[in-house]
This record gives structure tokens, sequence and C-alpha cells, in this order.
RNA sequence: AGGCGCGUAGCUCAGUGGUUAGAGCGCUACCUUGACACGGUAGAGGUCGGGGGUUCGAUACCCCCCGUGCCUACCA
């Protein structure tokens, strides 16, 4: 039953391809796990991108690179899942919408928050499938079926679990502390989320007189507005400059008030002048110091949650932004005569990763999660290589944070995302006797009754029930001391007193709270499912450097704790992917490369070749849009090849070819005689292609494997094997039909081991073969296929000859239409191996008579190339020049004499006799012999042109 | 300040204790050969950043220096 092969465009057009596949995979269900439960599994969890976000360099080579491994696994048969989603990005997905919520004028407190997170679903229903539609344009073999978000309600219960089960181990705590603070967003930030910037600032020295003398001490700060909250300067111990001076007291400027001179040990002596002064609630190296003294520094808080100066700061500064306020500080200072100089000075600021806002270090109350113990768990299992990071340079940033991690802040102060489950009584009694309701601090969205804000027990007594003091709170703000339950379904009352009451807490966590969970949320946990016990722990998590810690140190910590297992056994950490000249790309410098317009311009398979070829191990990529057009035209050399055989299946076998693995077959069963030999070099060739590739791939280096290929299809397969398969073809050489089939199993071959990196130019190929299978990217991936082992050895002559006579062509300028007359001197094998091969030698060197034997003798008017084992003689009657051809053939010789001087001189070398491995002295005494005798033979046929040419 | 990495052809990068040091792009010459000019054939181009050391042998391993990039950190 033979079938017709389609037609074929002389030229590859990515786009009309491209277009079809993608829905023919998805709607044949191809990317979802084989219902084979025997085989062995393969899972990957895609590093879940912002909802917000769009497509990316990082997106595209990050999904690349897992969409080879999930590709490349699933053609070896194994059950892959590769599940696929987003996260809610808390900050950045409230602050699009509240942008949104700007321009129709009006804010969140004024929507109230049940109505506005109802608005941010309603953009992420809009919007947020922005990135998933560009994933799947990059050919992302998904599961699309799988498809989770950080906030649906099965990953929900997955954080309320995980929440609730380390609140009641005591694991999840509150406390007051200095956290870093967005005023913009006005959230809390965790350690990772303030990120540090070189900036230039200045020093101001300002003098702080004793209160009880003419004297004075110098203090130096690069934040003078801070000094109104200053409750201390401190001085080191040793410093013998102020020794006599601790517990004395100062007058503060501006602010009046008394403050004294302590000791701390931390204090560098050597910066600035040596006296610090402590502002214990803005700084977090102040509040340190202020709690290492006994009683403990008072805080004062001058600056707010808004970035403005508060009541403390006095009158004349109140209601101030902070940084006007660091210029009138400054100028009242140098009114006063106090204000000593000021020094350039550069230091580093942490700003916010979302905003780019200067964070404020405020005192709040905050939830987090103690990290110790888990944090040694996640240290050991990366130790003892339960969990494998590659390439492993990064193990040691890896260890160096978790080594010095710090309980992880996780309330942020915003609507959007996982709102903790926590509830207040506001009926309860504390133990000294208040009523909680004056912990809870409620702003009411309007006024009522003529308040706008005040505590709930304040509310409650002008008249307010709890539903309206709910209904109406724009923000809510609970105290510390407030007494907590938690639970992991609502409450509807307090287990204590029963009353109905309660107050939920107001902050959401840590959108990383979440995402910490995803190898196993997304699995189906809390629930013992199907999927979780199939295809947990992952096998791999693909992701960059930037969220080593953020994403990956926490993945491991809460796969520990809650599944008792690591949540992957490899971490591939993948490169950054920077414009042309090395910079980061970044919107504000201009320099950002859209992968849309590059798919758009060279098409996917393109695009995906140069990201998974650029990327080497522990190397950054510098991307060049030049390379990606260089790999266009590897897809239209391969659309090409193909090309090449289809037209000759049609000459040859006008009926068409039975399927592809029937053709397949008949080569691997064909007897060895049968074959020719580029027949069994090509074979061997793709046979080491394929294992080269597969164990690139085993070990992450893409860019081998992508190289390997591109290699064995462009100059392997088209350069040598195609050029030789038309000698066949054209003068019908015996078995061509099996040479075609040879190409065809080639062919099918190479397609197959591209597909992982190309995946739409192979499919569209190799489905316009008729073949059984339904899809390429069901049909095996190529792997230890059978080897021709003496093919290589056999060619060798052949291209040697091929090329010795091409270099003289070239060397000349020969034109290739001009046929050419040559001999070639070889004995033995290699005569053998020549004058069978001969028509193939005379086709592609392009020659009019070719004589080999052992006994051909150099003619006048020949140029002559030495090869190992034979000589070649070229006629060049009428171009010949001797001058040129004697310094052609003495730079040769040159060569080669300097090259055996320096294995004269190693062999020679006694000690290099002694000591040097018995294999490399051999290699190199055969190296040796090899070089001379062909040194010989050129000064041999020196000697015979001098004679000849006369 | 500490840590990590990089410096190999004009450009972008592979690579290895023993090779006559490689690839892609670019460049030069010739070629409109019936798969492909998004092509073919050939060629030019490198004291492997500098200095020292270990070794029989170093581009590769160690130290120092220079240049360059990144990460971490509480220098007010």
């Amino acid at each position: 039953m033979n079938a017709p092969v389609k037609e074929i465009a002389r030229s590859y057009e990515p786009k009309d391809v491209e277009q079809r596949w993608y829905s023919f995979w998805i709607d044949n269900l191809f990317f979802e796990p084989s219902a084979d439960d025997s085989k062995e599994t393969y899972s990957i969890v895609i590093p879940p991108p912002n909802v917000t976000g769009s497509l990316h360099m990082g997106h595209a080579l990050n999904v690349t690179l897992q969409d080879v491994l999930s590709r490349w696994k699933r053609m070896k048969g194994f059950r892959v899942l590769w599940v696929p989603g987003t996260d809610h990005a808390g900050i950045a997905t409230q602050n699009v919408v509240e942008k949104q919520l700007a321009k129709e004028g009006i804010n969140r407190e004024q929507l109230g928050r049940a109505a506005f997170i109802e608005r941010v679903w309603q953009w992420k229903a809009l919007n947020g499938g922005q990135i998933i539609h560009q994933l799947k344009k990059l050919g992302a073999s998904c599961d699309w079926s799988r498809e989770r978000f950080t906030l649906d309600d099965g990953l929900s219960r997955a954080v309320r679990e995980v929440f609730v089960s380390l609140f009641e181990e005591g694991l999840i705590y509150r406390s007051t502390r200095l956290i870093n603070w967005c005023p913009r967003c006005s959230t809390a930030l965790s350690d990772l989320e303030a990120e540090h910037e070189e900036a230039n600032g200045s020093l101001t020295y300002i003098r702080y007189p004793f209160l009880d003398e003419h004297d004075y001490i110098i203090v130096a700060t690069t934040r003078p507005e801070t000094m109104l909250g200053d409750t201390a300067v401190a001085v080191n111990p040793d410093d013998e400059r102020y020794k006599g001076h601790i517990g004395k007291l100062l007058r503060l400027p501006l602010a009046g008030r008394s403050i004294p001179i302590v000791a701390d040990k931390e204090v560098d002596p050597e910066f600035g002048t040596g006296a610090v002064k402590v502002t214990p609630a803005h700084d977090f190296n102040d509040e340190a110091i202020a709690k290492r003294q006994s009683p403990h520094l008072p805080f004062i808080q001058v600056i707010g949650q808004d970035g403005r100066m508060t009541e403390n700061a006095g009158a004349r500064f109140v209601g101030l932004d902070r940084y006007e306020c660091r210029k009138a500080v400054v100028a009242d200072l140098k009114e006063k005569g106090l204000l000593v100089r000021e020094d350039k000075h550069t230091h580093s600021i942490a700003h916010c990763y979302r905003c780019r806002t200067t964070i404020e270090p405020l005192p709040t109350a905050q939830w987090y999660v103690n990290v110790e113990s888990m944090a040694n768990d996640a240290i050991s299992v990366v130790r003892d290589g339960r969990v494998n990071i590659i390439p492993d340079g990064w193990k040691n940033s890896y260890f160096s944070w978790m080594e010095n991690i710090k309980d992880w802040c996780i309330s942020r102060q915003i609507w959007w995302g996982h709102q903790i489950p926590i509830w207040y009584c506001a009926d309860c009694t504390t133990e000294d006797g208040n009523s909680q309701g004056q912990y809870i601090h409620i702003k009411l969205a309007k006024e009522i009754n003529g308040i706008t804000e005040d505590t709930y027990a304040a509310l409650k007594t002008a008249g307010l029930s709890h539903e309206e003091i709910m209904a109406n709170a724009a923000s809510i703000n609970i105290d510390i001391q407030a007494k907590r339950f938690s639970g992991r379904t609502d409450p509807t009352e307090c287990p204590d007193c029963g009353s109905t009451s309660i107050v939920k807490d107001p902050d959401v966590l840590d959108t990383w709270f979440s995402s910490a969970l995803w190898p196993f949320s997304t699995l189906g946990w809390p629930e013992q499912t199907e999927d979780l016990k199939a295809f947990y722990p992952t096998s791999v998590l693909v992701t960059g450097f930037d969220i080593l810690f953020f994403w990956v140190a926490r993945m491991i910590m809460m796969g520990q704790k809650f599944m008792k297992k690591v949540p992957f056994h490899d971490v591939y950490i993948h490169a950054l992917v920077r414009d042309e000249k090395g910079q980061k790309m970044s919107k504000s410098k201009g320099n950002v490369v859209d992968p849309l317009t590059i798919i758009e311009k060279y098409g996917t398979d393109s695009f995906r070749f140069s990201l998974a070829a650029f990327a080497a191990q522990g190397r950054d990529i510098k991307f060049a849009e030049e390379r990606v057009e260089g790999y266009r035209h590897f897809a239209n050399k391969l659309w090409n090849a193909s090309r090449f055989i289809k037209l000759n299946i049609d000459k040859i076998m006008p009926d068409g070819i039975s399927t592809i693995e029937q053709i397949s077959a008949e080569v691997l069963s064909a007897a060895p005689q049968s074959l020719t030999l580029p027949d069994r070099w090509i074979l061997n060739r793709l046979a080491e292609a394929a294992s080269d590739i597969d164990r690139a791939l085993s070990d992450y280096r893409f860019n081998d494997a992508a190289s390997a290929v591109y290699q064995f299809v462009w100059h392997e397969l088209c350069d040598w094997y195609i050029e030789l398969a038309k000698t066949s073809f054209e003068r019908n050489y015996p078995n061509s039909s099996l040479t075609l089939k040879c190409l065809i199993y080639v062919l099918d071959n190479s397609l197959r081991m591209l597909h992982p990196f190309m995946p739409f130019i192979t499919e569209e190929l190799w489905k316009s073969f008729p073949q059984t299978g339904e899809t390429i990217s069901l049909a095996p991936y190529p792997a230890a296929l059978p080897a021709y082992s003496h093919a290589d050895a056999e060619m060798s002559p052949v291209i040697d000859a091929i090329s010795g006579i091409r270099t003289i062509r070239g060397e000349f300028n020969i034109a290739p239409s001009k046929k050419l007359t040559v001999a070639i001197k070889a004995s033995g094998q290699t005569q053998n191996i020549l004058s069978n091969n001969y028509i193939f030698i005379v086709d592609l060197a392009r020659l009019e008579t070719l004589d080999i034997g052992p006994n051909v003798e150099k003619k006048p008017a020949t140029m002559t190339s030495v090869k190992t084992g034979m000589e070649i003689y070229v006629s060049v009657s009428g171009l010949f020049d001797v001058q040129a051809e004697l310094e052609r053939l003495t730079k040769d010789l040159k060569k080669l004499s300097s090259a055996i001087m320096d294995i004269e001189v190693k062999l020679s070398n006694m000690e290099y006799r002694d000591r040097a491995p018995k294999a490399v002295i051999e290699k190199d005494k055969l190296k040796y012999s090899e070089l001379v005798e062909k040194r010989d033979r050129i000064q041999n046929n020196i000697d015979k042109i001098k004679k000849l040419e006369k």
C-alpha cells in the first residue's frame, strides 16, 4: 500500500506551518501524560510567570529548555507531565488595577475590599491569559488541562493548610520590629524584595551639643531627617576620644530633647567621626543597638507609612515628605550653626523590587515564618545530593544564603492574595481587663455618625453594629497584643467566648508563600491525588538564578516540611539573557528584545534553536539577532534536504513509498554488503550523533546537543551524503533505491532528533511522509542506533581525495565546470577503497579522468596534494606555475617540519620517556612517523617538480 | 568589604593536563551545478589577557596583577 508523498515548497515559510500544528497537538491531547502507568514518569512544574507579565527573553529561554526536556523525554517513552500556570503576583497585580482605578478617579478604599478583589478577578479574566497564549506560541508542550493559578481554589486550600499547621506548630508568629516598608505600595516587603543599589548621596556632619557644657560631639549621617527620631548617640566603648563621655547627655538639635551617649561595640571608630546617631525606629543597625542597650533605647517613629513626617517630628516638620524634610533639617541646622559640613558619599540604598521607590525601614507588626529548622533541612538535602543544583557553582550561593537566613516576613498590607487565616475576637477581655475591641483600629470608608476612624470598641460605643463596622471598614489595624486564633475552615464565632464579633486579619500572604508550595499544590495536595503519587517529586526545576532564594530555596523547605520529600531531583539554573552588548535587558534602558518580534521575523523554530544553542552552562547569553537568522537558514536547509529526498522518491519510486517505519526496517535489516560505503558511513555518523545528542541532553548541555544535531544535518547529511547520493541516483548505481531508503531513514531520524528543538518544522516534514505514527512528538527518540564501525575509517581516504582535489581547484580558482584530470598514487587497502568508490570521487571532485594505482607517476604540470596514504596529482596544464607550486608545497613542508620538531624534542626528553603514560608515548610515536612520512613524500614531490619542470 | 564568574579568530562563543587549538557569523576568491544563493567549494585570520609557579608536558591546575561582569553585606 503505497501513498504519494506531498508536494513541497521551494523554501521554508514558518508562518504557514507553525499555525497549524499547535492546535493539532492540543486537540489530540498529545501533551497529557500517557495513561500507561507502568512507564517511568518525568515531571516538570513551570516556574509560574507573573499573571500581569508578558513574554520576555527570560521566559522564552526558560520555556524552550523545559520544552526540549519534556519533548525529549516524551519521545523516549516516559510518562511526561509538564504543569503550566501563573502566579497572582500580589503587589504587581494590585498596582495594575489600582492604576486603572486612579484613572477613574477612585481608590481601592472607596471601592471596598470585596469589590476591589472582584475588580482584580475581572482584570485577570480579561488580561491574565496573555502570557499563557504566548507560551503556546513558543510551542510549549504543557498539559494545559492541568493549568493552575496560585489563587485558585485548590492552591488556596494548600496555602491554608500550610499556614494553619505552621501556626499551630508555633513556626508562624506575629512580631513588631523594623521591616522594609514601601511607602508607595504601602506594604511590608521581605528582605529579598528590597533591592540594594549604589547611589550618590552625602554624608552630613552635625554638632550635637552637650546638655550642660559648651562642648559638642559631631555625628555623621546620610539621612539627616531621621535625627528627629534619634534617641541616643553611640560610640565604641574602646574609643579613647569618647570613653569619658559615655553616659553623658546631649541636647538633640531641632528637637530639643536630651539623649544619652551610649557604648556599642559594633560602632566603627574609623568611620565618620566614630560617633553615630541612633534612630531605632528608622534604621536596622540602630534598632539592633537600641535592643542591645539595657534598658532598650526608646523608639520614636518620625516617618509614617506614607513617607511623610509624623507628629513626633515636631510641628515644624510634620506632614513634610521625607526628602523635603531632609532639606529643611539641613537648612535649619545651617542656620543654627550646627552643620559642620556635607561630604559626597556613595552608599547603597534599598528599593522596592516592584516600583523602585526607596524603602523606609519602619517598626510594624508583621507575620513571620521561623525558618531555622526548615533551612537546615534544605541545606542538607543539597549537601547530600538529594537535590542536585546544576551547574554546581550555584550551590555556594545557595549555602551562603541559607546559612545566614533570617525569618521570613510573609504578611503584606495589600488585598490581592491569600488573606491570612487568623481571626481576633472583638468581645473577649484581655488579661489586663480591657476589651479586645480597643486593640482593633478601624478606618471607615466614609464618615458615619461623625466618625472616620477609631477603635472597634469606640465604634461600638458610638452605636455601630459589628456588621456596619465590617462593611464600612476601609482599613483595619490590629495591635500586636490582640489574641488570635486560626482555623482550617472559616470560624463563625470566638472559640473562647462564643462571640460572633470576630475580625479577620486584614493582611495577605507574600505571593512567594504560595509559590513555595507549587510543586505539590499544583498536583492536588493536600488531597492525596493520583497525580501527586505519580508525579511528585518532580524530575527537574528549570529556572534562572535570580529566584534561587526567592523561590527555589523556599520550595525545598516546604517540600521537605510537608511532603517529607524534596520537590525536585535536579535544579537546572540557566543563564540570563542580555542584549548584544552584554547589558541586562530592561525597559528603562530600552534595550529589550521582544521574543514575539523575533518569532514573527524568523519563526519559532529558529528562535528556539538559537536559545538552546546559546545555553552553555554558567554563562550569560548575549542575544544577537544574526544568530537567529543563521538558524533560520538551517531550517531552510533541512527543508530543502527533505525536498531533495521527496523529488527523488517521485523519480525513483514513482508509485510512492510504503511507510517510513517499513523503510527503516528494510534499512536496518539490509545486509552490509548491499549498502554502499557512503550508506554505511552516514548510518554510522547518525548513530554517533544520536548518542552524542542524547548524552548531552542527559547532562543539560543544551548547546552541545544543538550543535551536534546542526553539525550532523548540515555538514554530514547535506554536505556529503546527499551529494554522494546524487551520484548513486544519477548514475543508477547498484542498489540506488536502497540509498534512497537510507536517505529517508536518516532524514526520519534527524527530524526526530531535532524535534525537541524545532517542533514545528519537524512535524510538518515528518507528517509529509507516510508513516503509522500520529505525531512526531510521540515517535521514538533516536537512541542506540546500529553502528557501522569501520565505515568512518574507510570513508576517510575518499573524503581526503575529494578534499585534496577541491583544495587545489579552489586555490587556483578553477571553475567547477572545468573537469580535471587526476591521478592518485595509492596502494593496498587505500587503493582498494579509492577504486571501489571511484565514481564518487569523479563526481564530487568533478573529474574528467581518474587513475588510481601504486605505480602512478607524477607528470609535468601537475599540482600535488599529499594526504595520509596517498599522493594526488591534478593536471593543470596551462595554469601551472612552478614557482607557486613550489611555494605551496614548501609552506606545507615548513608547517610539518615544525610540528615534527616539537614532537622530536618531546620524544627525546628522558623525563618524558620515564614519566608520561605509555599510551601517550605510543600515540606521539605514531603521529611522529606519520608526519615524517608525509614530510618525506612532500620533499620527494618537490624534488620531482624541480627535475620535471626544469 | 566579602563571594562567584569571565577574558581563546574581526564579532559571539565551544573546548581539553599531551590535538598541527575548534564552531557559527563576518571577511576574501571562485561558482546562477536540476534540494537549497536562506546555497556550494576553497581560503585568510589566534604568541588561548599579562607575569610567576606546579608538571616530563599548561590555553587548561595554583598564586599575583590588569580588565570586565554579577551576587551578597547593617559602613552610620
